[in-house]
Formats: structure tokens, C-alpha cells, sequence
DNA sequence: ATGAAAGCGCTAACAA
DNA sequence: TTGTTAGCGCTTTCAT
């Protein structure tokens, strides 16, 4: 591999010319720029990105920490995040924590500055006291507690009422919601939301209809499914906190020789590419990833550009997309 | 931050004796190393990545080339790749291709022995003459042209025919396949997979009944599955390519009211987690992807340690997993 | 406009 | 056993 030197020893000039081509900096005598130009041609030279990165005291990293990259979800925004990064000449480095506090702190600490030069959060189980970051960061969601970091993300109260509107609008009355989570905002935010449009139409709130779950995976979402179903008056909507618990309850629901949305109306949360096609199609909040992913890297290089500023919160659109899961193809 | 200077000052001692602490190497006496360690949880020293790399002449890092995380198999297989890397000290970076040559050739040409110390390639367009590869590099999947380069993969016609004898022993007799594709190394294999089953069978092989796919995405199965379905004589079973076509064509079966399997038996090919809750359940046939994932990296971690040793093929194992796409639950 | 040289933080060859 | 020091490839003063 050809260094700058070799380089330089080529074109008969210094380093210092050589490395002011390279970074097209100042003025170069046109004699001396071809000549450097012809040797960058004829070795083949390719920085070395971590000299440079050495040099200049960064590493030309990001990191994106998330829960799993088998979650739908998580590997749509990891793509969406590899590619606004390389607009800021970044490469992603993703670390995955399996929602436990445990490896959210695991692949925190292994995030020093010499690492990467910025960090996107969405954490699950974190703990205030554990946001000792040494870098830049953004949450990717919500604060599930009070801690001084920017964020991005969407309106989730409102999120979650557009949903359950929707759901009322179609007439239904007994509407569940599965997702309650001790520690997470964002579920604490779209109970909420949930809690708001029932009282907006004076349907009453009952516990029983809302259900935990631990994790957000599909067979929570069948599990949670079978214990609405197995109560005396079982629910005849169901708004699940994301599209794998939706996707999990509409399967209970076939099990059970139940219709949906006949019988059950069923709304989710992400609007995977998975929903589009189940049978039937799952009616969706869908957060615009592609604006959180921009907004979030964007947010990090300014905030590595300039490390004074004032905190952000930056909020991204969302929608529902209507689908067979309430109103029938 | 806390440099190895910082902690040999604080110590009393010199650097090397604080790098051969850090490093776990040769004798330290008890005496130093007691006064090293505390200054080192002192300062909260952690090595800088960058400078210990660029000083050993590696990178630290694997390059994972696939062709977009939103296609849940690479999804996982990522997730998978980044934890087999964990065991090597390796952080993966994750490159999307989406498919396109000039995705692989610019995936590939930032792919210098300064940004990784190996590579993880899973090309679906790449000609031989794009491998001029400076790092060690492992093909996951097939050959698609006589390259002298490693490979981790299943036997992709055992498992084709596999898949096709299981649809045959339901007594399925119009068997179709969907996924042809001119220059995809695995859609050859699967394909001869098919026909050696069919054959043994005899049954006649039909070039009607074989459907090419230009990408493996749920709305190419869907379609596809819908130029089957206005033949004459539709089939009575498909073997899908990969789970998304498979999705696919069953959401296609279900809009023209098809009973699966009943009118229609369905196999896939990856076994997503999607295929497991999906109405009905899909039948695939499953690589064991952590194994693909560990053989992969283990692999890499070899030829890093001693260039010259000879190519290898790892061949992982698979199984079908029969669901209620094939055999009403 | 360009060259010489220091130094980013680390490892390892060489000395002691 | 430990210290001194060169140097990985690069950027960037400081001279010239």
C-alpha cells in the first residue's frame, strides 16, 4: 500500500505538497500538481484513514446502538443511518445490546472517544446514571428518564391517539392496548395517547384491557392475544405498541377462528414492509425513518462541529396507513 | 481522555511496563503491577483503538458487504456476523451494495487494507474482474463466477431438492418455482436442486412453471405468483426462492382467495422469523445462519493470522422446517 | 508555495 | 524486569 511518502518520492516533491493535493488545500503549483497527480495515479493511494483519523483526533466513526438487528424495525433504520453517514463521510459501527441493561451499558462503555466520534442511542432499559458519555450522543425515541441529551424522534402521544381514533371511528368500543412496559417511554407515552383518545370519546379506560408486555417481539404480541381473548368479554380492537406485536396478536387471532378486522380490529406501530403483506395487511403508525435517521446524524455532526450548543429535540412526521388489519379490503 | 504517558507518569514507571500490564505480556513485578493498575483505574485509561491499530498495522474492523439490511435475512445474519466478530475483538462495518453492481464495485474499491483487516462479501451482480480485492475476503452464498476466493454456504441443491421431494411426497404433481435469475449463483443451484427432484419423480419439468424474480422482495414473489395463477392450469405447489417471494406469493393466493395449502402448497427458502407467525405459517428451508455467521468470521480470523494458507468451502448445515403452508395445521 | 520536522498514542526492538 | 526510543502514516505548525 502506497503511503503519502512513497508518493512524494515519486513526484519528487514533500509530503507536505502531496498532502496538500490530497486534501485539496491552498495553492499548489500547477507544475507540481500534475506531477502529484500523475503519482497518486500510478501508486494507487489511498489514505490511510486511521493515521489521519490519528492525526486529526477523530475516527471517522458513528456508533448506532440498538436493541437487535433482527427486529424489523432497527435493521430498516440501520440501513437508513449507514447511508446518511456516508454523507458526512462516516462509517457506522452498530452495537447491538439485546435490550438488556447489561448490554446497553456493555456497548456504552466500549464507546470512548478514541472509538467513535459520535453515538445514536435507542436504548430500552438504560438508566439515568449510566449516561456518562464521553462522546456526542442522540436518542433515537424517547427519554425514559430526565437526562440531558438531544433527541429525535416522533410525537408519540399523538401518534398513538391518531390510532386509536382510528379505531374508534370504526365503531369499536372494547379497545385493548398491548405493549405497557415498566421502563420505556415510548410506551409510557402511547398509553398515554391511548388513555386520551378513549376519554375524548367518553369510552371508559379499564386495566384489564391493557396489557404488558416484556419484550416487543411476536410471540408477545400471540401470547398477550390469547390472554384478551381468554377473558370473559374479549376486546373487539387491539392497538399494539409496535407491527411485531400486531403481527403476533393477529396470529392468535387466527388461531382462534377469529376475523379480522371482523371480529378484531388490529392496529400497529412502525409500519414494517412485513405488514404490507401479511394477511391481512396491517394497518400502521408509520414514523417517516428516513427523516429520524437524517435528523439524527445531522443533529451529531453539528453537534461535533460545534460541541456547545444547545441540546435539540427534533420532531419527525408520522402517519397511519389505513390497511385490511380494520377496514376490509 | 487518559493516555498511556498519563498512567506511566502517575505510576512512576515507564510506558512499556504500563502497555505490558495492558497488554497482559511478559513479567511485571507484583510491586509495579499493583501501582499500575491503580493509576490506570485512576485516569480510567482505555486504549485508543486508532493509535494501537495503526502501531500493529490493523484495523480492527471486518467489512460486512450485503445488499440492504431491510431484507430481514441479511438483517439477521448481520446481527450474527457482529457477534461472531465480538470473539475476535472485530468490529464489523456494514456496507450496502442494494444489489446493483455499481452498489458491489463502490462497496468494494473503499474496501483498503487502512479501513479493514478482512471482508464478509455477499454479491449478487459482481463479475469475476471486480475481485482485486487487498484484504482477505469470504463469499457468503455461491460463486457466481470461477473466483479464487473462500466461501461459507449451504449445499444450495440438496437443499433445493429438499425442499421440492417434500412438496412431491404431499402429491403435488404441478410444482412451481419462483426466483430464476440470470446471474445469481444460488437461483442456478436452487434451480437444479428443483429439477433433479422433479426428475427423480418423474415429472415432467416445465420451463412455463419457472418464474424468474430480478429481485427477491415480497411484491416480486407477488407478482410472479400472480402470472401463475393466470395460466391455463395453475399449479397446485411452488417452491419459492426465499421467504420474501414466498410472503409474497401467498399474499397473492390469499387475494384471489386460494386456500394455502389446500389449493396452493408453499415452501420457502431462509426461514425468517416473519415466516413463523405469518397466516398461514410458512414451510422453509432453514440455513443454520449462526453457524454461517461463525464460520464466516472463524475463517477470516485464519487467513488474517497466515495469508497463505489454502482456500477454503465451508459447507453449513440446513433443515426444512414443515409448517402450515405445506401441511394444514 | 513548499519543505522539514514534530507529534497524534501506541507497540516492540533494543538496551540496560 | 524495565526504560528508551523509533516509527506506524498522517496533518500541521514553522520556516523558508
Amino acid at each position: 500500500m502506497a503511503t503519502l511518502k512513497d508518493v512524494a518520492r515519486l513526484a519528487g516533491v514533500s509530503v507536505k505538497t502531496v498532502s496538500n493535493v490530497v486534501n485539496g488545500y491552498s495553492f499548489v503549483k500547477p507544475d507540481n500538481r500534475r506531477r502529484v497527480e500523475e503519482a497518486l495515479e500510478a501508486t494507487g493511494y489511498r489514505p490511510n484513514l486511521g493515521a489521519r483519523n490519528l492525526r486529526r483526533g477523530r475516527t471517522g466513526f458513528i456508533a448506532l446502538v440498538l436493541p437487535e438487528l433482527s427486529i424489523p424495525y432497527f435493521a430498516e433504520l440501520a440501513g437508513l443511518v449507514i447511508t446518511a453517514a456516508q454523507e458526512h463521510e462516516w462509517n457506522v459501527l452498530i452495537e447491538q445490546t439485546f435490550g438488556t441493561l447489561a448490554g446497553e451499558r456493555a456497548a456504552l462503555a466500549s464507546l470512548g472517544p478514541h472509538l467513535v466520534d459520535a453515538a445514536i442511542l435507542s436504548p430500552e432499559a438504560l438508566l439515568v446514571d449510566d449516561f456518562q458519555l464521553s462522546v456526542p450522543a442522540v436518542l433515537l425515541g424517547e427519554h425514559a428518564v430526565d437526562v440531558p441529551i438531544s433527541r429525535v424522534g416522533i410525537d408519540n402521544v399523538a401518534a398513538a391517539r391518531t390510532a386509536v381514533r382510528h379505531l374508534i371511528s370504526l365503531g369499536r368500543t372494547r379497545i385493548a392496548a398491548i405493549g405497557a412496559h415498566p421502563h420505556r417511554g415510548t410506551a409510557a407515552l402511547r398509553l398515554e395517547g391511548y388513555r386520551t383518545a378513549l376519554a375524548e370519546a367518553s369510552l371508559p379506560f379499564s386495566g384489564d384491557l391493557v396489557v404488558p408486555a416484556l419484550n416487543y417481539h411476536r410471540a408477545d404480541g400471540a401470547a398477550a392475544m390469547r390472554s384478551l381473548l381468554d377473558m370473559p368479554t374479549p376486546p373487539d380492537a387491539v392497538f399494539c405498541f409496535n407491527d411485531l406485536l400486531a403481527i403476533g396478536a393477529m396470529r392468535t387471532a387466527a388461531e382462534r377462528s377469529l376475523r379480522v378486522p371482523g371480529d378484531l380490529a388490529v392496529v400497529g406501530f412502525d409500519n414494517n414492509e412485513e405488514s404490507v403483506y401479511s394477511s391481512p395487511s396491517l394497518t400502521s403508525v408509520a414514523p417517516d425513518k428516513g427523516a429520524i435517521a437524517r435528523a439524527a446524524v445531522d443533529l451529531l455532526h453539528r453537534r461535533v462541529e460545534s460541541p456547545d450548543d444547545a441540546l435539540e429535540d427534533v420532531e419527525t412526521p408520522f402517519s397511519l396507513l389505513v390497511r385490511e388489519s380494520t377496514v376490509a379490503g
